[in-house]
RNA sequence: GGCGGCAUAGCCAAGCGGUAAGGCCGAGGUCUGCAAAACCUCUAUGCGGCGGUUCAAAUCCGCCUGCCGCCUCCA
């Protein structure tokens, strides 16, 4: 059999897939800021890991996934100047905004879904460390990294410490900083009243890459399998954490690092200034999980993603094509077992043949149109139940949802469903007004058989509500 | 300015030295009360540009152009 290959960034190379302590693979991804609703950037490194931890418990691996929330940050305490409300209750807002987007994306819950504030003490634990052993120092309310403690400092990036420098263009080095490469473990506040927490350095708030480390720490250990994040956080997120974390324990942090590519929309960055900034919600408004889900896994996870309104069409049309080879499927109550007997081993093997290839979900996606192909060209029903079962398993794993729906998902059942109510009562009031009432009161039967009850009020308006 | 990534048909996209996957759209046909679905056929002599290596290059090398990402808190 095949090997799992995974393109490991510290090596810049494909490698074969060896976890730790097999058929364990702990698994940590960087997750969102919350100071806003999430964007299809999040949707897309969302998916992708949730399709990478899908395809490795498909694999047998016991996978434990962690995705963090950072909950304090400057952006957050922007906000909430901003709009008046206290930085906790931003995050807590914009928390409840994600996880809201990540269910209506079909995303599983990971294991763990850790909060920076909720990690203090540890981290506190992590930079006293860190200074006794040299590698951070105190100065006034703040603590640095020292980045020339740390001999390998730069090699995920590529670059060795001088060469980072070289980079710099015309950014005022700190004063309080060693090193102009040292980077913030804490930050203390700057006026007594601003938002922050107690600490032995007294008031402030952790530097941004330290809750990464001590999370890890704390839920993992001392290393990891992978750790996975958008490719925007190569430099200096993640260099910076695995400097921390390996200064802490000593050991290596995490043994493969993977890294998902940025979206695009209509060929140029998204982003406000641009005016093609889409949330998750926007998404969803006019499209729909499978869609986005199917647009994301057309393309390698580490490629950059071109979004355009075509494409989001041509991705359903694509979803419709494979639910509609589902239409007659009948799924037995044994489907929910793990049994892959029952499915058919050539497609099986060709699927997870091409995945194994670091995780090559395009070529995944033809293997599930060359299926769907087998399925509509065959006669015998059996056989037929037998190719939509994979399928439809297969789907799963990519964690397409193609037949619990009725060709609609949850996400936009809502909407559809509140047209179409809307579509009929303006039938039936048209009828009101042809005076063909028996076509109106029969309208009405229907929507009450459906729980709806319609109320006439003036001038031909209505209002609805369930009535159970 | 430094480093990295990407550039394949109208759109999205795979491809990792052996002669261009897949999906969408489009055209023609079969089937059909109509429509849809399904099925069959067609749709890049070409892979940003120019050179080079090789029996052979979208795939390797060099230069150029364009786009994307990153370059410590404060952004």
């Amino acid at each position: 059999m095949n090997k799992l290959t995974v393109y490991n960034n510290l090596t810049r190379k494909k490698e074969v897939f060896e976890p730790l302590h097999p058929p364990t693979v702990n698994i940590y991804t960087c997750g969102p800021t919350v100071y806003d609703h999430s964007h299809i950037g999040h949707a897309r490194s969302s998916i992708t890991w949730d399709f990478i931890v899908r395809f490795l418990k498909f694999m047998d691996y016991k996978v434990t996934w962690t995705r963090n929330i950072t909950d304090i940050d400057d952006k957050i305490i922007n906000k909430a100047k901003e709009i008046n409300i206290h930085p906790d209750k931003v995050a807590r807002i914009y928390t409840y905004s994600f996880q809201e987007d990540m269910l209506a994306l079909g995303i599983e819950w990971p294991d763990f879904e850790p909060r920076a504030t909720q990690h203090l003490s540890q981290m506190f634990n992590f930079i006293n460390g860190l200074i006794k052993n040299g590698s951070a120092y105190h100065i006034d309310n703040d603590v640095y990294f020292s980045t020339t403690t740390f001999k390998n400092y730069g090699r995920l990036k590529g670059q060795s410490i001088s060469e980072l420098e070289k980079g710099f263009g015309r950014i005022e080095p700190n004063p309080k900083k060693k090193h102009r490469l040292d980077f913030a473990l804490w930050k203390g506040v700057k006026e007594p009243n601003e938002y922050g927490f107690e600490s032995p350095w007294g008031k402030g708030r952790p530097g941004w890459h330290l809750e990464c480390s001590t999370m890890n720490y704390s839920l993992f250990g001392e290393t990891i399998d992978i750790h996975g994040g958008g490719d925007d956080l190569v430099f200096p997120h993640h260099e910076n954490e695995i400097a921390q974390s390996e200064s802490f324990t000593g050991k290596q942090f995490a043994k493969y690092w993977m890294h998902n590519g940025m979206i695009m929309v209509d060929g140029k960055k998204m982003a406000k200034s641009e005016g093609n900034f889409i949330t998750i919600k926007d998404a969803l408004k006019d499209s729909t999980s499978n869609a986005i889900r199917f647009f994301v896994l057309n393309s390698h996870y580490r490629m950059p993603l071109n979004c355009t309104r075509e494409a989001i069409i041509a991705a359903q049309n694509g979803i419709n094509r494979l639910q509609e080879a589902l239409t007659d499927f009948e799924e037995d109550e044994s489907s929910n077992n793990s049994n892959k007997n029952k499915f058919n081993n050539e497609i099986l093997n060709e699927f997870k043949n091409v995945m194994l290839d670091d995780f090559n979900s395009p070529k995944a996606l033809s293997v599930l149109f060359k299926l769907t192909d087998l399925i509509n060209i065959e006669k015998d029903k059996k056989t037929k139940n037998e190719l939509q079962g994979t399928l439809n398993y297969l789907s799963k794993v990519l964690g397409l949802n193609l037949i619990t729906t009725n060709t609609v998902d949850s996400t936009t059942k809502d909407k559809i469903l509140s047209k179409l109510i809307d579509e009929l009562i303006s039938w039936r009031t048209e009828s009101k007004l042809k005076k063909d009432f028996s076509n109106a009161d029969k309208v009405r039967e229907i929507l009450n058989k459906s729980k709806i009850e319609v109320k006439d009020l003036s001038e031909n308006k209505y209002r609805w509500q369930i009535k159970l």
